[in-house]
Parts: C-alpha cells; sequence; structure tokens
DNA sequence: ACTTTTTATTAGCTACCTCTAAATATGTCT
DNA sequence: AGACATATTTAGAGGTAGCTAATAAAAAGT
C-alpha cells in the first residue's frame, strides 16, 4: 500500500494537472521544499507512477493516475459520509477527509459507498471517482467562462480553502442553486451575477473554482 | 502531535499494563522485531512518555497513559460510530478503527462523541474513556474467575480476534447476556457455563478474556 | 556455583521523507 | 548573444522506524 506521502503527492498531482506539473507548484501545493518534490518525483518515476522530463514536469502514468483517484474517491466519499452523518461544519469536511482518506480499507470504502447509495457527487458537488477510477465526461464549465445573461446551475463549489467556502455559502453559491452572469468587468476582472433576488460582485480568482452546468438539466 | 508508531506502542503498552511491561511481549503484541521495540522504549523514556528500567521492563508515565487512553477513546468510539452506521461486521469494527483511530482530529471525536450521546462503552462493552482519560472504576471480573452458580451478565468480551470474536457471536457470548458458571475443570481448566437454555465448554484462555458483572445488575 | 537458555540491548545498516545550500538548466530581457 | 532571474536538481545531512547479528544481562537448570 502506498504511503501517506505517496498518496498525498499523487493526489496533488492530479489536481494540478493533467498538464505536467511544475516542481515548484507540486512543492507549494504540498507545502514542501522544492528539493523534497524532485526527490519524491524521482521515487515515484522509479515507481512507474510518474512520467518525468527532467526540468520539465512530472505527470501520472494510467497506474499512477489509478491511484490517485483512489484517494480522490477515498477523499469524496468521506466528505459525504461525515456530511451525512455528523453534523460538521461543511469547511470542517475538508480538512477531516483530508486526514482519514489514508486510513479507509477497501472494505470500509465499499460500505460507506454502499451506505450512502453509490453517490456520484461529494457535498460540494465534485464528482466521485467509481471504485475502477471512473470520471463522468465533464461537460461542466467554469463560472468565469459561462455564457452571459443565461441561467445556469452550480454544479460544484471549491472545497480547499475553508474561508473561500464559508463566503460562498452565505452567498448562496451552492451546488444546485441557478445564478445568471450578467456582465464581465473586463477590466478588473470581476463578475456581476445574479443570485434568486440578488445581484453581486464575484472575483474571477474565485469564479474560475465554481463550476455551472451548460444547459439548464437539473 | 505523535506518531502512528508513537501511538501505537503507547497503546500497546497500557494494554499490556499496568505492570512493567516486557520488551518481547511488547515486540510481539506490535509484531515487530524486540530490538525495534527497545529503540522505541527508549525514544519514549528520552521523551518522558514511559519509564524504563533496563533489562526489567517499560511502563506508561502519567503523561503516557494520558496519550494512551486517547487513542484507546478514539478506538472505542470509532468503533460505536461504524457499528452504529454502517453495517459492518463486529468483527470488522476492530481493524478499522485501529486503523482510523490515528487520523481523527479533536474536533471530529468531539462531533463523534456527541452524535453518539457520548456513549461510555463500545460495541464490545469495553468502557470508553472520557476526553481527559477518566475511566470508571473497574468493579468487573473475568468470568473465568466468577463465582460458581450464581447468575452474572457478560459485560465485555475481546475485540482483537475477529475468529473468536464470531465464535463468541455465534455461541451468544455477548455484552448484555446472562451466564453461570457452573463448574471449573481444574485439571484443563476448561469451564462449563449455562447460557439460556444451553450448557456448554469454554476454554480458560477465553474466559479469560470476558469480563462479567459482580452482582446482578442490569 | 557453573552452564545453558532466554531475554534485552547495542551496533550497524536500510528505507522513507524531509531540509538547506550549492550547482545547473531554462527562460527572459536588453 | 550575453546576462540575469527563475526553476530544478544534486549533494549532503537529519529524524523516524524498521531489520539482522552480535553482545550482555537475567533466569533457569544441573
Amino acid at each position: 500500500m502506498d504511503s501517506v506521502a505517496v498518496e498525498n503527492y499523487l493526489k496533488s498531482i492530479w489536481q494540478l494537472g493533467p498538464n505536467d506539473v511544475a516542481t515548484l507548484d507540486l512543492a507549494q501545493h504540498l507545502d514542501v521544499a522544492p528539493a523534497s518534490a524532485t526527490k519524491m518525483i524521482q521515487r515515484l518515476t522509479e515507481k512507474g507512477l510518474v512520467n518525468h522530463i527532467p526540468y520539465r514536469g512530472a505527470s501520472l502514468t494510467s497506474e499512477g493516475e489509478r491511484r490517485a483517484l483512489s484517494v480522490v474517491r477515498r477523499h469524496r466519499l468521506l466528505e459525504t459520509f461525515l456530511a451525512q452523518t455528523l453534523d460538521l461544519g461543511s469547511e470542517q469536511l475538508h480538512d477531516e477527509a483530508e486526514r482519514l482518506e489514508h486510513a479507509l480499507s477497501n472494505d470500509l470504502e465499499k460500505a460507506i459507498s454502499n451506505y450512502l447509495g453509490n453517490p456520484e457527487r461529494d457535498p460540494h458537488g465534485h464528482p466521485i471517482p467509481g471504485p475502477n477510477g471512473e470520471l463522468p465526461v465533464d461537460t461542466e464549465l467554469l463560472l468565469s467562462e459561462c455564457p452571459l445573461n443565461k441561467y445556469v446551475t452550480i454544479t460544484q463549489v471549491p472545497d480547499r480553502n475553508a474561508e473561500m467556502l464559508t463566503w460562498l455559502e452565505q452567498n448562496e453559491i451552492v451546488p444546485g442553486n441557478q445564478v445568471k452572469l450578467v456582465s464581465k468587468d473586463s477590466f478588473d476582472g470581476g463578475l456581476t451575477i445574479e443570485l434568486g433576488e440578488r445581484t453581486m460582485q464575484i472575483a474571477v480568482s474565485v469564479a474560475k473554482l465554481v463550476y455551472v452546468s451548460k444547459e439548464d438539466e437539473i
């Protein structure tokens, strides 16, 4: 079984991918020194989990991706499970799942998935990879890039930053709600959106982390 | 925070205690080489978590015990939580909790305890230490040492051995059930007990792991 | 009391993962 | 192209936790 460190590197490379990931980006994402990331990339290359062109970047092999997706699956199942059973703040879910994901056996993963009715999304709207790493084809758009003046439904919000998540929730930017992108301020990049009765501003940096569905499907 | 290894050593020393624990016993309990156990005992002594007299044995300091009990608390809360939410075989509970216990944050521990109504026993009847390590005074007896021909109530069964646990369950030796110790075969040490309608034999090695309540309280 | 057996410790090595500092490659700007 | 800045890798070292083999202490047997 992969160590906690290996699982975290694989997950990070997956999150920063699918293009070649720069050592520095990876190191910052994991909060380690760049030299540590280089070392680990080499170990992972040795194990056949990563393709590495020195001075270029790293990407996952298919086996590496399989294992990364297994971690992501466990993470998202845990978030869903904890959200459903315990009554935790949604900002807390991510951190807890981050720790527990490495300690989840196959059997428990199955039991949890089963208990939850094999869900396809976690509470933040992120798709949960299947037991073999299947992910739905992504037909969703970034809020920052969706068509103007059309109602779209929020499908995914980021979960890595607790403060941002709290802010999003306070502003009812949560999966399932409808929004209309009214204007893109091309100068500073702020977006104006309509949410229910309200009209508000949202920074591009945030809008780049929120996904919406193209057509209104619900 | 203590590493997984440190937590496991502390827990094992606690389980094998409260008398001085022999290096070999500890090593076998943790499935490591005796030399590894010696090394770790020294590290723990350095940290002030263990008292060690070379060639004699190791025991926990009060800080060591506090930390060991914190692990035990997390373990037993997890067993209770998993038993209540997921529908796992009771033999499975232990192994899963064994992994997860090291990844449980304070907040999540609280949330789980709260969700369960701050239980005092896990599904196998083991008392759950309080948040500060409080354990009830132990008034219970080993089945192997309880008075003859008196009805007593089973309070605790061992959870570390899945096979034994399955066997105990099949024979309805589970917390809450009543038994009467009919005779102790002083020769090979087998015990005869009465359980509901049935009379059966039970090995001393097993009876030494089952606790019963002295008087009939329930 | 002396020898043997058992138990515990030390010595020396390995793997994993981290770090800082130094060296090297790549990219950019003039 | 040359020089500077940035990104990456290498070199060297440290901590944790494990192992085997060798040594030392304690316990048991004669």
